[in-house]
DNA sequence: GCGATAAACATAACGTGTTAAGTATTTTAT
DNA sequence: ATAAAATACTTAACACGTTATGTTTATCGC
């Protein structure tokens, strides 16, 4: 018996939703010299401007934005490049950087964020409010089952954030 | 007013459960040293062997892998090197190469696919089938509705294939 | 206090995503 | 029949994903 058809494979489906998603809000990313990672973090710096404290250690960011912490460290070193957003070492612990958006980064994300809404208020006119919320719940717990649960099929001994064996 | 917690994407939440998903795949596939991607493509070739003819050419492999083409030309290249995958120029047409599976390619997806199946059988039995059918079709129905729409909202003429504006 | 360990990042290396440009065939138009 | 356009890739360039390794600073054990 041939084994299950790969087209209809979680991953793939995931994959192609994603790219269908991006593909609305990539063409306005693009006309600004930005990439999606950049934009996440370029949001989240954006989001701690309004919390208690705008600057945000390099660690936090990268767990905010999804991205692990080699990628982040060549994403900030660009937009540090680009002036949009600024680094301070933190006095209390030399290791640290503290990250906060620059003055034209500020600008730059008050100046796409309504187009970036836009797209996003067309996705949930189009596919329907209520499904994009049965989309998410569903989304999280798929991710938050296939989490808890990961460290039992893995082979070998991984280092796994949150989860103490 | 704030701008939408960034947090609760749609973009993101796809790309967590994808990385999660993929968490329960990746160990195995690089205990043989392959990439997700270099498995779909020998997944795509393991499948055609089945159907009539068992040689795909390069633009249609790329389709069914939903990969692009550059990045599927540097992967047949890798695979043709470690011999897992044959190419021969098409006598009809000199430009086209003809792609399939090499003898230890066949044995390795042999291999390799019960422990692939096993893991998915696993996402299934902890998320639930039901679940993952209504995510299935979800995933479709978004990718297939922005899809259709891609082009509406785009600034810049852009090539849409399967869109004949 | 001082050596060992850990934490916070940076760099390196390789594969992939993506756009642009190049090459070689085939098809089309005249 | 031949120049022009299209097709099927390949190559190039740059950013990101991922693992491994390096570097610096802080903390822990004694």
């Amino acid at each position: 018996m041939p084994i299950r058809e790969f087209r209809r494979s979680l991953p793939m489906s995931l994959l192609r939703a994603r790219e269908a998603v991006m593909k609305n809000f990539t063409p306005h990313l693009r006309q600004h010299d930005i990439s999606t990672q950049q934009w996440r973090v370029l949001r989240a710096l954006f989001d701690a401007i309004d919390s208690d404290n705008p600057e945000v250690e390099m660690t936090a960011l990268s767990e905010q934005c999804f991205l692990l912490l080699p990628s982040l460290s060549r994403i900030i070193q660009n937009l540090e490049k680009r002036k949009l957003v600024e680094r301070r070492i933190s006095d209390k612990d030399q290791r640290r950087s503290m990250i906060s958006l620059s003055k034209s980064g500020i600008k730059l994300v008050d100046l796409m964020a309504p187009q970036s809404e836009a797209r996003y208020a067309h996705i949930t006119e189009v596919f329907g409010y209520g499904k994009l919320e049965l989309l998410y719940e569903l989304l999280e717990e798929l991710t938050d089952k296939l989490t808890v649960t990961e460290y039992e099929i893995s082979d070998e001994e991984q280092s796994l954030p949150g989860v103490k064996a």
